[in-house]
DNA sequence: CCGGATCCGTTTCGATACTG
DNA sequence: CAGTATCGAAACGGATCCGG
């Protein structure tokens, strides 16, 4: 260290991973359930997926709303309130899910040798349609899952 | 649910997306300075970044070698110092990366509404050669880093 | 000096019970 | 059903200590 530069922020913009929201066990799952299947309340995520604390996620949600990714609308008709929706920049966030899931897929292959999803080689092929698949879903609130109900994708 | 089944551990292949390794604060930070900065040791992932204490980094190195993201050498010549490198694995996980520093350059512009980056741009028109250019330096064991010294990519 | 390991105070997580 | 309250367990961060 040439100067006695306290850095009390993190570094500058060029390599900032923004890890401080999406950098937790749970943000990105919540994500993807919306994102992938569809999914809109409380319940969905506290019941699918792995057996989040309901203290957790109500503050996970509550930090990806102030951060911007989601919103939580009052559901019209039923006062008791809850509809959570992905915002421009939370859809934003598809290609990364998309990273990561490939990633997954291709070295978790445990046990699996000759292919652990035999789904992965589509996603890779099709990225962009994809990517663009989920976009258009989102811009037309289009709420069916992108999962079948036997946990296939139905991506091309 | 049509069936009792119990779903001990997560849910099956598909939407997996494997934060078991990656959820958290610093794994992905490592590795990010290992591809981008090339950094090997550990006194330069300690002092560099955002002040990681001893203990969390010793642990996070363990624990991506036994995922297989990273590898553990002896330096030769040198007995005391041990070098980390990135494993095939690890160098996959460049599309991930770059898609959350894109992310993150796109949606981080506070107090800067032009343009966070300004590279950012540039990231995104040229992803591919950004990955290929990372892998390249990879399989040649080219140890400069891709940042400059002043904070601005070298990236096309 | 460098790469850790160990101890300890603080923060966060996870499970469950509980309330509107 | 959508969260909040509580409490033990685990993770974190800082400091210090140790072997090479």
């Amino acid at each position: 260290m040439h100067s006695g530069k306290k850095t009390t922020h993190r570094s500058a913009c060029p390599v900032s991973l923004s890890l401080e929201v999406l950098g937790d066990r749970w943000s990105l799952l919540i994500v993807r359930d919306m994102m992938v299947r569809a999914f809109r309340s409380f319940k969905q995520f506290q019941e699918s997926g792995e057996r989040i604390a309901t203290n957790i996620l109500a503050d996970r949600l509550r930090k990806l709303e102030s951060a911007g990714i989601i919103v939580a609308e009052g559901d019209p008709g039923d006062g008791r309130r809850s509809v959570y929706r992905l915002t421009e920049r939370g859809i934003d966030l598809a290609p990364l899910l998309l990273e990561l899931l490939i990633w997954g897929a291709r070295h978790a292959a445990e046990g699996d040798p000759q292919g652990p999803c035999a789904a992965i080689g589509a996603m890779v092929q099709h990225r962009a349609a994809v990517l663009s698949e989920v976009r258009r879903r989102w811009a037309e609130h289009d709420d069916r899952p992108l999962q079948a109900a036997d946990g296939r994708w139905l991506w091309p």
